[in-house]
DNA sequence: ACAGTAGTAAACATGC
DNA sequence: GGCATGTTTACTACTG
């Protein structure tokens, strides 16, 4: 995974070109991110490959997979023990990661748990479990382990630096969203599972594959099976295991889940404002274990009609054993040592941004939802929603922020995951302190940074010199390498045709025609692929804020929010959103007459006379505001520009 | 393999 | 002539 996106990223190495081509090149982690989500996942079939074996008896399959995951177990502490966990990794700096899975171990060893006591205290799936995630951890480090460094002699140190940072992010990122899938499925984190298996899905998986662990519990659900006496060994001191295993999160309601299991509805309440309202339909009908018709005990699911009927499964099969106890405290374990684990990381990250120059010392630098700055930079002055609402587990990093914009290189071409991620206004509006300070690519394209510079304006129109301060003023990354980027600025003003050249009174300036704008964005994606790619383009910390806020408000308010749709409240809340990162972002199934009447920002702005093909504007610009003043009752049909902007008159008056 | 999109570089034109 | 601004072309890379 980290090692697929490191080739990825040397691959892609620059052919280069003047210095600034030093800097293209290593883009793209982003999707060698996603590359390694499948290979993430294929870790699971070690284990479970004896199910390909039909000739086994069931009884013999169980004990097979008891062995084999057994033997793995063994062999994995082995490794621990003679110091294989890091063959790589010979460079004395990794001491720091090579410190982490011995803490990972004492999740299982340390704990008193020998392979032995594993074995009885512990499902199969279980076992496999623990060494996914051991594995993962180790996976992680392993990826730590030097990358090729940048063919750009001038750039190389710092190009070290960045990988090994983009590294480390992702790493934060791998252990955040194990450990929120932890927490969800230890019910500390109620997610419907619709919200949660599906997005979390298709997330960028480095190590483990959340929806793997589900299965890796399934077919251990025999509830028969005796819970081993060694279990009562442990002591099984749930309380007192719970409160450091939960500490981070709402230790006293996690209680409902551990132990009393007649909750209709012992809904934790951890996670949060916006997710609580919003997402959190699942009213006296729910319960955090279940959902989707089945049992959401780890390993179980077991179809429940009804919550009745899973209120009952849940006493009989899940009861306050030995059995249970154990499963809960292994999830505490797991929880747990993610959460040192998350800590260690954290920590380092600090380390290494404070390093690079990346404001480490300001304790929350880019986490700051949309404070002032964002009001700097967006007059709207509106919130913008998605991403501020919640507050990111971690601040270091900017919570819209993908791995593949951390490339302080590379071309800002994001593709897949620039056009689905977050609105480049929010992430913008987000990150504006990051951008601006940190000398990080922005991951959005020339054109809707272009546009972003353009809409924001009053009047929506800028000189190309004031395009130019716009993109230093908000972006430390375009304070150097001015001819490149200029140079492309001029490019793409030319280039696209959303770009329109108006002849002001002072001069030229430019417009933006967003229907035009629109229009380039391919049409393909749509449902589910777009989701996908949405999804999966988020960063970490894009989902964690996003995740809460957008995944809460029902999955995804670019798709079904009627604030979308309703321009009065979408621009309440997107200002500027939906302009997505470069583009394709049809948020909107679009209908094309289902937006309301909307006007055409841009181009009514002033009375100015468009220079350039006059004719052509007639067809393809029609909204030009070439031909006098222009009236937004004539601006044609509304077509497909269902998506953002405030309502023009509110900026225009 | 292909088409579409994007980034980069560069040549060239125009106006100040 | 130098510079800023625009336009255009060519090439490369990435993505679906």
């Amino acid at each position: 995974m980290m090692v697929e996106s490191a080739s990825e990223t040397i691959r892609s190495a620059p052919s280069g070109q003047n210095g600034v081509g030093s800097l293209s090149g290593q883009a793209d982690g982003g999707s060698g991110g996603a590359t390694g989500t499948a290979a993430g996942c294929s870790g699971r079939d070690v284990a479970t490959g004896a199910d390909s074996n039909g000739e086994m008896s069931p009884a013999e399959l169980l004990h097979f997979q008891q062995q084999q995951a057994l033997q793995v177990a063994r062999q994995f502490l082995l490794q621990q023990a003679s110091g294989l966990s890091s063959p790589g990794n010979n460079d004395s700096k990794q001491s720091a990661s090579a410190v982490q899975v011995p803490v990972s171990v004492a999740m299982m060893s340390p704990q008193m748990l020998t392979p032995q006591q594993m074995q009885q205290i512990l499902s199969p799936p279980q076992l496999q479990a623990l060494l996914q995630q051991q594995q993962a951890l180790m996976l992680q480090q392993a990826d730590g382990t030097p990358l090729c460094p940048p063919p750009r002699a001038p750039h190389q140190a710092l190009g070290n630096k960045q990988l090994a940072f983009q590294q480390q992010l992702l790493q934060m990122q791998q252990l955040q969203q194990q450990h929120l899938l932890n927490l969800q499925r230890q019910g500390l984190v109620s997610l419907q599972p619709s919200q949660a298996s599906g997005p979390l899905q298709t997330l960028p998986q480095a190590a483990v594959c959340p929806t793997d662990l589900p299965q890796l519990w399934k077919g251990e659900g025999t509830p028969g099976q005796p819970a081993e006496d060694s279990v009562k060994q442990e002591g099984l001191d749930l309380t007192g295991t719970a409160a450091t295993a939960t500490s981070f999160a709402a230790p006293p309601k996690v209680s409902p889940p551990l132990s009393h299991h007649t909750l209709p509805n012992g809904q934790p309440t951890v996670l949060t404002s916006r997710r609580d309202s919003s997402s959190h339909e699942e009213t006296p009908g729910s319960h955090p274990l279940y959902g989707h018709g089945e049992c959401k005990w780890p390993g179980c699911e077991t179809l429940c009609e009804d919550l009745g009927q899973f209120i009952k499964h849940l006493n009989t099969e899940h009861a306050l054993d030995d059995r249970s106890t154990a499963q809960c405290r292994v999830q505490m374990q797991v929880v747990q040592q993610l959460e040192i684990q998350l800590a260690k990381e954290s920590e380092r990250l600090q380390a290494m941004m404070a390093h690079l120059h990346m404001r480490p010392s300001e304790p929350k630098p880019f986490s700051q939802p949309v404070t002032v700055s964002a009001a700097d930079s967006f007059p709207d002055g509106l919130v913008h929603p998605p991403t501020s609402a919640a507050a990111p587990v971690t601040p270091l990093r900017p919570p819209g922020l993908s791995s593949a914009s951390l490339h302080s290189g590379g071309p800002a071409r994001r593709r897949s995951s620039d056009k689905f991620c977050s609105p480049i206004s929010s992430e913008l509006a987000q990150n504006h302190e990051f951008y601006k300070n940190a000398d990080v690519r922005p991951p959005f394209t020339y054109a809707s940074l272009i546009r972003q510079a353009i809409l924001e304006t009053p009047d929506r129109q800028l000189t190309l010199n004031e395009i130019y301060n716009w993109f230093t003023r908000m972006f430390a990354y375009f304070r150097r390498n001015t001819a490149t980027w200029k140079n492309a600025v001029r490019h793409n003003l030319s280039l696209h045709k959303c770009f329109v050249r108006v002849e002001n009174v002072k001069g030229a300036v430019w417009t933006v025609d967003e229907r035009e704008y629109q229009k380039r964005r391919p049409p393909k994606m749509t449902g589910p692929t777009l989701v996908k790619n949405m999804i999966s383009g988020l960063s970490y910390g894009a989902l964690n804020a996003s995740y809460q806020a957008a995944l809460a408000e029902s999955s995804f308010p670019l798709l079904n929010s009627p604030g979308v749709l309703n321009p009065g409240s979408a621009s309440s809340l997107l200002p500027l959103s939906h302009d997505d990162a470069g583009a394709p972002v049809e948020p909107l199934p679009s209908n094309g007459s289902s937006s309301p009447p909307r006007l055409s920002p841009p181009q009514y702005s002033h009375q100015v006379q468009v220079k350039e093909e006059p004719a052509e504007a007639e067809e393809d610009r029609q909204p030009a505001p070439s031909l006098g003043p222009p009236n937004p009752s004539t601006m044609g049909p509304p077509e497909d520009r269902d998506l953002e902007e405030e309502l023009p008159g509110e900026e225009l008056s």
